[in-house]
DNA sequence: ATTTTTATTTTGTCTATCCAAAATTCCGGT
DNA sequence: ACCGGAATTTTGGATAGACAAAATAAAAAT
C-alpha cells in the first residue's frame, strides 16, 4: 500500500501532466506543487521509478507509467468523491472542500468509497466540475467545444475562456462563466445570434456568438 | 498538531486507563495494544513525558496528563463519530466500522467534524453504545441503574448483565440484550412485575422485575 | 564562443518512528 | 537474604521523508 507521500506525488504529478498537455513534468514545478524542496523531489522520483510508478530521465522531467497512472487515478477518485460528499451531503462550504479532502483522500478504503459512491449516485464529475475517474481507473475525456458549438440542453462545465482582454475576463467573471463552473445551454438562437446558459445556481446570461465563441465547454456525457 | 502516531498513543492510554479503573498503565499492555515493540513504546512515552501529555515514572506505567486526555477524548470523539457516520449514513456493516474509523480518524477536520455531528443530530453514543464525547472534550458519566429503576420511555445502553448463569445469559443474548446494546425502556408495569425494553433494531422483550433487576443500563441524557 | 543564469542533482544532516537484542530492575518464591 | 523470571529500559541500528547548501548541467544571453 502506497503511503500518503507517495499518493500525493501521484497525484500532482497526473494533474500537472494533463494541465500540460501530457509533456513531462519538471522536477521544480512538481516539488512546489507538492510543496517540498526541489532535493527532497528528486530523491522521491527516484525511488518511484525503481517501483515503475514514472518514467524518468535526469534532467529530462517524469511521467507516469500504466501503473502509476492507475494510482493516481484512484487517488484523484478518492479525492473529488470526498468532495462532492462534504458539499453534498455534510454541506461543506465549497471553498472550504478542497483543503478537507487532501487529508481524507488517503485515509478513504475501497469500501468506504463504493459506499460514498453509491449513496452520491454514481456521479461523474466533482463540486469544481471535474470528472471522477470510474473505480477502474477509467476517465471520460472531453474535448472542449465552443459554446457556438453547444446545442440547447447540454451540460457541462467551463473549460477555458479564451481571451486576454481585462474587460471581457470581468464580464465572464461577474457573470460567473469562470473555468469550472457547471453550466447548462438554455437556448441557441442562430438567426438571434445568441447563445443563452445557466451558470450552475445563478442566474442565466445571453451571449452573442462573437463573445459565445470564446467560451470552451466540457460537455458531460449526454444528458 | 499531534501526529497520528501520538494520537493513537493517546487514545490507547485514555481506553487501557478506562478499561482498568484509572490506574496507570502498564508499558507492555500499551505497547501490544498499539502494536509496537516494547522499546518502542517506551521511547514514544518519554517524548509524549516531556510534551506534559502523559505523567510517567520509569516502572511506574503511565497515565494522562488533563491535556493529553483533552487530546484524548478529542480523538475518541472523532472516532466515534465517524463510526456513526458510517453506520448510518453510509450503511457500512457495523463490523468493519471499527476498522475504517481507525484510520479516518486522524483525518477529519474540526469543521468537518462539527457537520457530522449536526448530521447526526448531535447523538451521544456510537453504534457500540460507547458515549461520545463532546466538542469541549466532557463526557457524560452514567452510572449505571437497574432496569427496574427505569421509567418507560427512557433510552440507554447496556452496560452490565451481572449474573453468571448460563441459562440467564444465553436468554439474554437471544434477545440482543448484551451489553453495549441500545435499547429503550418500553413499559413498567410495577403492579404487574414486568418491564419491557426493545433492543435497537430487535424485538421487544418483556421481562419480569427479578430478571430486570439483573441488567444494569446507562441511561442517555433526558430523551 | 564565452559567460551568466536557471534548473536539477548530490551530499551531508535531521527528525520521527520503528525493531531486535542486551542490560537492568523488581517481585515472588525459597 | 538470595535467585530466577517477567517486565521494562537501554543501546545500536534501520527506514521514510525532509531541508540546506554545494556541485553540475543545460539554456540564454552576450
Amino acid at each position: 500500500m502506497a503511503s500518503a507521500t507517495v499518493e500525493d506525488y501521484l497525484k500532482h504529478i497526473y494533474l500537472l501532466e494533463q494541465a500540460d498537455m501530457d509533456n513531462p513534468v519538471a522536477m521544480g514545478r512538481l516539488a512546489t506543487t507538492v510543496g517540498v524542496a526541489p532535493g527532497t523531489a528528486t530523491a522521491m522520483i527516484k525511488t518511484l521509478a525503481n517501483a515503475h510508478l514514472v518514467d524518468y530521465e535526469p534532467r529530462g522531467g517524469v511521467r507516469l507509467t500504466s501503473t502509476g497512472q492507475q494510482m493516481a487515478l484512484h487517488v484523484v477518485r478518492r479525492h473529488r468523491l470526498v468532495e462532492l460528499l462534504l458539499v453534498e451531503v455534510l454541506s461543506l462550504d465549497w471553498s472550504l472542500v478542497h483543503h478537507e479532502a487532501e487529508q481524507l483522500e488517503h485515509a478513504i478504503s475501497d469500501i468506504v468509497l463504493e459506499k460514498i459512491d453509491a449513496l452520491l449516485g454514481y456521479p461523474t464529475v466533482d463540486p469544481h466540475g471535474d470528472p471522477i475517474p470510474t473505480a477502474k481507473g477509467h476517465l471520460k475525456y472531453v474535448q472542449p467545444v465552443s459554446l457556438t458549438d453547444c446545442k440547447p440542453g447540454q451540460q457541462g462545465r467551463i473549460a477555458r475562456v479564451s481571451d486576454q482582454d481585462t474587460q471581457f475576463l470581468q464580464f465572464a467573471e461577474r457573470h460567473r462563466l469562470t473555468p469550472g463552473m457547471g453550466i447548462t445551454i438554455d437556448a441557441y438562437d442562430k438567426y438571434g445570434d445568441a447563445v443563452t446558459v445557466s451558470p450552475k445556481h445563478c442566474d442565466s446570461v445571453t451571449l452573442g456568438t462573437n463573445a459565445a465563441s470564446k467560451i470552451f465547454v466540457a460537455l458531460s456525457k449526454k444528458s
